[in-house]
RNA sequence: GGCCCUAUCGUCUAAUGGUUAGGACACGGCCUUUUCAAGGCUGUAAUCAGGGUUCGAUUCCCUGUAGGGUCACCA
């Protein structure tokens, strides 16, 4: 009678795994997603979206998210990178419930390990058995003894969230190897007895790991463990279509914090790749990725990641700020430069709150504002612009005399617009009728030119409210200098 | 090569057994504008191929092709 329930039990939650007793934690909604990168290079879009995944699973369903370092293979495992993880996961506030590092549980695999051999589902293949398998061709791998995995050669069948049931025939896996010796275990090993002991129910993780379930599914039943659900995740792929790695360019998650992104944008872009809402809706807060995430609609093909797009995402989420909130980021970027630092540039907290939005709506990124001021396009925001006279002439002026005539107007009027008015509605509605009459590029362009000096720039009226009454006038007052002399120049020619 | 996965604009993707195959990024044009940026409108561009099933297939099935993954005492 019992075992006719919990044949009804597995029946119906077959999908999520066998064992009866750990279905009833799961329909209590325990889910617990890991996320366990190895310490070998540092973190990319390659290996961190399936963490960014992982997360959002656990978050929705109010589970438990694992950080797991596996670090088992020693050689190649180092300290910086696990402290490259950590900052990444800690900058895109992918908080975690727990960590592990697997090179502290040796304990636990050697006692499961002896377990296994003990109850002769693992055996040790001695040094001459492994220097036989190398002269048939069988492994290239060193002749040394090694503890392998009693191959049950049947087939395994698993079911994927992502891509449904997938059906593997083990036999030509032959006994693989679990362990160098009871000490040594490898990957194989560690992540099937580390998902079993810690309870992991969904196992989130890259596609390239399809291969290596069934065999981890065997494993998983020599140690009674009951089987996690799968999701295998599509690649992120590099630019030819080959599975993302440094080689191929991809860049650290630190870099893209490095050069300004903001982490919910980072964030919201690896969420849609590869997964979308099923609306047209782009643009999600963290909160409204963890609500709206669906793992099932997660798409099956690989995707290209695509910086064009993250830089979109980015100024969208940009867009959605307060400004005025940023403005002491952009104030210490700027001031942190090394133009601001040689021009001894001067940028008050005032300042900074007026010159932000015109900055942002700009750029994409913070890092923008560093290409901005490496090209000097800022450079007039902080100090007298040099150039040419005869670049104050309006293309439709056949001399500088009416920009002459505009510029003098501009200065007795603004010089008499009072201080607490001197913003950029007050200054517009100073020159703006007179503009109005008189052509308004004919009167706009020679005062803006005399502003910043440059083709293109921010309109006058913005660029007089950033500089301030004293620095408008006296900018004005140059470039009716500058006039001057060159057509003092002119007349005295030949 | 064996095994496995995948296949819609250049890229990310939506959709349905019957649609003018939709959106976004990028690209082009126009409008607005003193210039730039922003904004608005708009254009170019896709169902890998061949067979079935069907009145009808891009959608379901088969084969092929292409791409990717994996075949370690790496993870």
């Amino acid at each position: 009678m019992i075992s006719g329930i919990r044949a009804f039990l597995k029946g119906n939650f077959g999908a999520k795994g066998h064992a009866g007793a750990k279905t009833g934690d799961r329909r209590r909604g325990g889910v617990v997603t890991r996320f366990a990168p190895s310490p070998t290079g540092l973190l990319h879009a390659g290996n961190y979206r399936t963490g960014v995944f992982a997360y959002l699973y656990a978050r929705q369903n109010k589970g438990k998210f694992i950080l797991r370092i596996e670090d088992t293979d020693t050689a190649r495992s180092k300290k910086e990178y696990e402290d490259n993880i950590v900052d990444s996961l800690k900058w895109l506030g992918l908080e975690y419930d727990e960590m592990y590092r697997q090179s502290e549980r040796g304990g636990l695999y050697r006692q499961y390990l002896e377990k296994l051999i003990a109850e002769g589902k693992v055996y040790v293949s001695s040094a001459e058995e492994e220097t036989a398998r190398a002269a048939k061709g069988e492994n290239p791998g060193p002749r040394k003894s090694a503890i392998r995995f009693k191959n049950p050669n049947k087939k395994v069948r698993f079911d994927d969230l992502i891509r449904g049931e997938i059906e593997f025939d083990t036999t030509d896996l032959g006994d693989f190897v679990i362990a160098k010796s009871v000490t040594e275990p490898i990957f194989h090993f560690a992540v099937v007895l580390d998902d079993f002991l810690m309870g992991v129910t969904h196992v989130i993780r890259g596609e390239d790991h399809i291969s290596n379930t069934p065999r981890q599914i065997l494993v998983m039943e020599a140690l009674g463990a009951p089987i996690p659900t799968y999701a295998h995740l599509p690649l992120v792929l590099a630019h030819d279509r080959s599975k993302l790695s440094k080689r191929h360019g991809a860049k650290a998650i630190t870099h893209y914090r490095d050069i300004g992104f903001m982490r919910d944008a980072l964030l919201n872009y690896m969420a849609l790749l590869g997964w979308n809402p099923g609306t047209e809706q782009e643009i999600f807060d963290r909160a409204g990725l963890i609500k709206t995430f669906d793992l099932s609609k997660v798409q099956k093909g690989g995707a290209i990641f695509n910086e064009e797009k993250l830089r979109w995402v980015n100024k969208e989420h940009l867009k959605r700020v307060d400004p005025a909130l940023l403005a002491s980021d952009i104030r210490s970027r700027i001031l942190s430069s090394e133009r601001a630092r040689d021009l001894k540039w001067n940028l008050t907290d005032e300042g900074a709150q007026r010159l932000a939005p015109v900055l942002l709506e700009r750029v994409s990124t913070f890092g923008d504002i560093d290409a901005l001021i490496t090209a000097q396009d800022l450079d007039y925001y902080f100090a007298e612009p040099a150039y040419d006279a005869l670049s104050l002439k309006w293309k439709e002026d056949v001399d500088l005399a009416p920009a002459a005539r505009h510029l003098d107007y501009a200065k007795a009027a603004l010089a008499g617009i009072p201080d607490k008015r001197w913003d950029e509605e007050g200054i517009k509605a100073a020159i703006w009728p007179y503009a109005e009459a008189e052509g308004r590029g004919n009167v706009l362009w020679p005062l803006r030119y005399a502003l910043s000096g440059k083709d293109r720039s921010p309109n006058p009226f913005t660029l007089a409210a950033i500089l301030g009454k004293v620095a408008t006038i006296q900018r004005i007052e140059q470039a009716l200098r500058l006039i001057k002399t060159t057509a003092d120049a002119k007349t005295q020619l030949p």
